[in-house]
DNA sequence: CAACAGTTTAGAATGGTTTTAATTTGTGAA
DNA sequence: TTCACAAATTAAAACCATTCTAAACTGTTG
């Protein structure tokens, strides 16, 4: 009988709890699966909630917010803020900006690499700049 | 005896809403003067209403509400979102950005016209930009 | 003035998020 | 493996900015 290797991506999502130091319990490794495995994304609370439940995880929503936001404070997540009725997690860490689609909450990102903003004031006296966004808001009317 | 002139501020308020097709109420009047009378600046709909209490101006919260909306439809304010706790309404409805201090909420205006974003992709198909919202994040930490 | 739509309001409801406090689970030592 | 303890999970309640409701009031117009 062959030694049982872990699959890479529950080494993945692993190596992620373990750099973070959060002890890799079912459901944080369930959520950083559900999280990560799919690429650049942005979701809920609620929908990560969802997903969760649709993937047959047993999770509570609380710890789904708890999750998040311990992400979050471990630089595996970035919130965005677009809208005061619900907060946005993505997990693309990477500086980029984002389109809003106002009428669906859809949100798309746009690769920092190439975007230059040029003519801003540099920040107020013993200020630090901890994050420049830029949100671009669409109507939908053509 | 003279007649009784309008003062200017008076006036001023009036205008606005006869412009917006608002009826001169005396709550409406009275929030008008609390927001346009000292040049820019940024409330919430708390901030707004004990400033109105604070002048002794009878009006209750859901009143607060309801014109700060309204105001915003007439496109005499402008709504910043910066966080998902509270929501902010600008009297400075000129296209600027926006310092935000994370630790105070403080929020200072960038004049838009010296702004010059490069870089930035087309607005996907069909989608028209309602508007470009830059927020420099402030960490107190010098 | 009267009549009516528009406005204000107190209080209830909403809904995303956080807190509570009891239970369960992961970990490291023995 | 077992034990003890800290850490994590959870259902349920609480929170709180905002919105809604429906009854009272007010501005306007004739
Ligand atoms: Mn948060
Ligand atoms: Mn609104
Ligand atoms: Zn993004
Ligand atoms: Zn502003």
């Amino acid at each position: 009988m062959e030694t049982q290797s872990t699959p890479p991506h529950r080494l993945a999502a692993l190596a992620r709890l373990r750099d973070a130091k959060l002890r890799p319990t079912k459901q944080r490794l369930a959520l950083a699966k559900l999280l990560f495995e799919p690429g650049d994304h942005h979701v809920t609370a609620e929908i990560l909630f969802e997903q969760a439940q649709a993937a047959g995880v047993k999770v509570s929503l609380a710890t789904v917010y708890n999750t998040l936001h311990q992400f979050t404070t471990a630089g595996l997540l970035r919130e965005v803020v677009v809208n005061s009725a619900c907060t946005y997690f993505d997990t693309n860490i990477t500086g980029h900006h984002h389109f809003f689609f106002e009428d669906s909450g859809e949100l798309i990102d746009i690769d920092g690499a190439n975007v230059d903003i040029r003519g801003l004031p540099k920040a107020p006296d013993g200020a630090r700049i901890s994050r420049v966004d830029v949100i671009i808001r669409l109507s939908g009317q053509e």
